[in-house]
DNA sequence: TTCCCGCTCCCCCGCGCGGGGGAGGCGGGG
DNA sequence: CCCCGCCTCCCCCGCGCGGGGGAGCGGGAA
């Protein structure tokens, strides 16, 4: 049975394009759209869809509030997927901490589009690189290691792989790395590659950049 | 004879939404798409559209560029239609400067979307005066960059460096930081070896790593 | 027991990266 | 005036990186 999706966003175009993209594929199926967060609610309830693409900047109710309403109002809530344009923007990590399971530019490829809505529906968490930072810092100036705790559950990292990122964060090459941890190069390449797909990274510099931005590691 | 529309957007969601948008009227063609502003003038010579439905923020070539080059290289060149996120993109003026015909938000509803197409394509322009205006008002602020210029005079970095690190630090590759400065990509591998050399990095992880650690880039 | 998952290691392959050179234009300062 | 720093672009070259596979092993859950 296929995947069914609401599409929540202000910009029809938008909507437009995500519907054509999504359709695309056999096994996803777009059951209804929605212009505001208002409007969210009662639409899940009707049509149950898997996930929820949403919105985070919208008209009478934002997508923080509107997640916040899913997954206290409805019971097996759908995953939800938030949609933005900008990385660093302050409403994410206000949905991802009310709850949200993903992540979502709209510069994203179609490929990457559809990938993100199969993850989520999975049951996978998706986190692109800037996306994770505020989460940290929510944790109060204690625990870094909280935070970095935090950080490793979002991205489901294990903590072999979350060691092969602090060490990536430190500036070392994999065979470095595999010194470092007394493994061959082609074990940490499989963990270099595992981090990067479960940060939505394209290479280490952008996972070094997640590292930073979540708190996972911090300067200084 | 309907409409005949060449859309230029490097975001394939958008113009997946714009394509959506207007094959939907009988009387509007799509007869193309590209994704970034160096490929227009050979399409829109092959393909001779009516309308040219162009982003102004593009890799490779911007829509400003793009604007000039079909005026200059095209006879009866189409019209072009300029679409954008922002009211208050300075691109958009630096577009409309260079010849294009029309401005248009992609947050607009389809009906306007499809009446912006008709319009330019009847040679009418159209502009959104309120958007304009807001353009002036957004001039002044140039917040703290104070402590990364220090930074910057530290590591006797010059000012393209510093843009180039800057952009290095959010994750782009050679080839983006080149799109994003509208040079070659040869001119910014020798940015970025300069930004090596005089941090003492080993490679672009390292040199963000720098970056992060000393301040030049703060996370959140 | 069976199955899944994390850790380990292996193959091939393409490409982006970074180092090594060099060169032309352009502006400011000695 | 000439020189130098900066920005721009070009060449060649080696290699690390990352994706695509696959595979064996141990432990914990179903």
């Amino acid at each position: 049975m296929p995947v069914t999706v609401l599409l929540v966003d202000d910009e029809p175009l938008v909507r437009a394009g995500l519907r054509a993209v999504l359709e695309a594929q056999p096994d996803i199926e777009v059951v209804g759209e929605a212009a505001d967060g208002a409007a969210v609610v009662p639409l899940v309830r009707r049509l149950r869809p898997d996930v929820v693409a949403m919105d985070v900047r919208m008209p009478l109710l934002d997508g923080i509030e509107a997640t916040r309403a899913l997954l206290r109002s409805v019971d097996a809530p759908p995953k939800i997927l938030v949609v933005t344009t900008f990385e660093n923007d302050e409403y994410v990590y206000g949905a991802l901490r009310a709850g949200a399971d993903g992540f979502l530019l709209k510069r994203a490829r179609p490929a990457e589009i559809v990938h993100a809505v199969r993850l989520v529906a999975e049951g996978e968490s998706l986190l692109f690189p800037a996306s994770v930072r505020r989460l940290a810092a929510e944790y109060g100036e204690d625990g870094g290691n909280r935070a970095a705790r935090a950080v490793l559950e979002r991205a489901r990292l294990t903590e072999r792989e979350g060691e092969v990122l602090r060490l990536m964060a430190r500036g070392l090459t994999n065979a470095e790395i595999a010194g470092r941890l007394v493994v061959g190069t082609e074990t940490v390449k499989s963990h270099v590659s595992a981090v990067l797909a479960k940060l939505g990274a394209r290479d280490r510099t952008q996972a070094v950049i997640a590292a930073y931005e979540s708190g996972f590691v911090a300067p200084g």
